[in-house]
DNA sequence: ACGTCAACTTGCCAATGACAAGTTCTACAC
DNA sequence: GTGTAGAACTTGTCATTGGCAAGTTGACGT
């Protein structure tokens, strides 16, 4: 047993990771380098490859700790508003889909603007599949709920994703028609999960 | 004047895209270089450079190509649908979409996961914009056709793009739940774009 | 023929990713 | 407390890259 604070450095892991988000956040994703991320940590240039293997592992594990704040962020969304219609919670997990890559824009752009193939990276993968996970459960939550029985729910499930992700990938490149700003864009969120809920009834 | 083999290579400008295309394929986008590409062309390593100034330069030249096929496959796809129902327009065309980001891969990922930053280049922002006027178009052509008054125009084609864009995405990344194919993406496509006719009214 | 200018080439430098071969510190056994 | 195994780093090196400066080549008008 250790404490997190422990070997030579005290936690390189952590400093390096925090050096890439600086580096996403100052010079764009393409700009992140195993040397930087070593001098902003303050140790010499190959210390990164001894825990990450190489630049995309270094990559991957940043992006497997966005899957996890990014599941974190849609469960504390789904069980904030527990008792609500299941498509307000759907709302309210796809909003903060959307705020997540607002707020924490490096992570979301290692996560899926990187270049790293997720395939290749099972525990990234894993984390996203369990932050997928969130998204299905209010999913299923709201078929449970009945009255859409004509629907797929798989369908409906990649319907949200897709709503989500393109959405908060339009907002981070500020795609937008016409310049938007935050206030702006909180109302083309409520708007488009908005659309959705004129779809498919009112609850 | 001259035709489009002059010069000393030919039409190097077009040989470099092309051999992006290659790179981007075999070997992803974050391994595209001046360098590969000049060397597919068969000249200097330094050639790419007198064309498109720097590496982002190349990459936002294949972008903007990307953006002008893409306007142009929507833009097919509204005109065969002409005499339609206009939902029916719209489903087409977001169809469109998702088949270019299938069919032309290194394209959309050069055009959205490259890193290259769009507001910093005014023809890649152009030709963007022209590709979202065909959408546009297809969205007022659904307002028009009456009975969504209660319905913002803005919030709609947000809605559309964000549910192309995102559903082209996870496509993309084979982020799909459960393993699916060639196959069930159509069913996919077919799945999302047909749940927004079921919450806009059957037409 | 001549000059001009675009289209390249050659040569160079600093920075990078990856690897090999060390060195230093920690933890645990005895 | 001493030794020793192994984890956590360092130093050194190499091929590759992006970018720049300074050439060279060839097309075209006059």
């Amino acid at each position: 047993m250790q404490d997190s604070a422990a070997y030579h450095h005290g936690d390189l892991p952590n400093a390096l990771l925090a050096a890439v988000a600086d580096i996403v956040k100052e010079n764009g994703v393409a700009n992140v380098s195993l040397r930087e991320a070593a001098r902003r940590a303050g140790v010499s240039h190959s210390a990164p490859a001894h825990h990450f293997g190489d630049k995309e592992g270094m990559l991957a594990a940043f992006a497997e700790r966005g899957f996890e704040i990014l599941r974190d962020d849609m469960a504390a969304a789904f069980g904030a508003t527990a008792g609500s219609p299941a498509l307000d919670r759907l709302g309210a997990v796809g909003t903060a889909y959307v705020r997540f890559a607002l707020d924490r824009t490096p992570y979301f752009d290692v996560m899926f603007r990187s270049g790293i193939d997720k395939p290749s990276h099972q525990h990234v993968h894993d984390s996203s599949d369990s932050a997928l996970a969130v998204l299905i459960a209010a999913v299923d939550d709201l078929m449970s709920e009945g009255g859409y029985s004509e629907v797929d729910s798989r369908h409906l499930t990649v319907y949200f994703w897709s709503l989500a992700h393109g959405l908060a990938s339009l907002a981070v490149d500020k795609s937008m028609p016409s310049d938007l700003d935050e206030v702006s864009i909180e109302e083309y969120i409520t708007g488009v999960f908005g659309m959705t809920q004129g779809i498919l009834g009112t609850g």
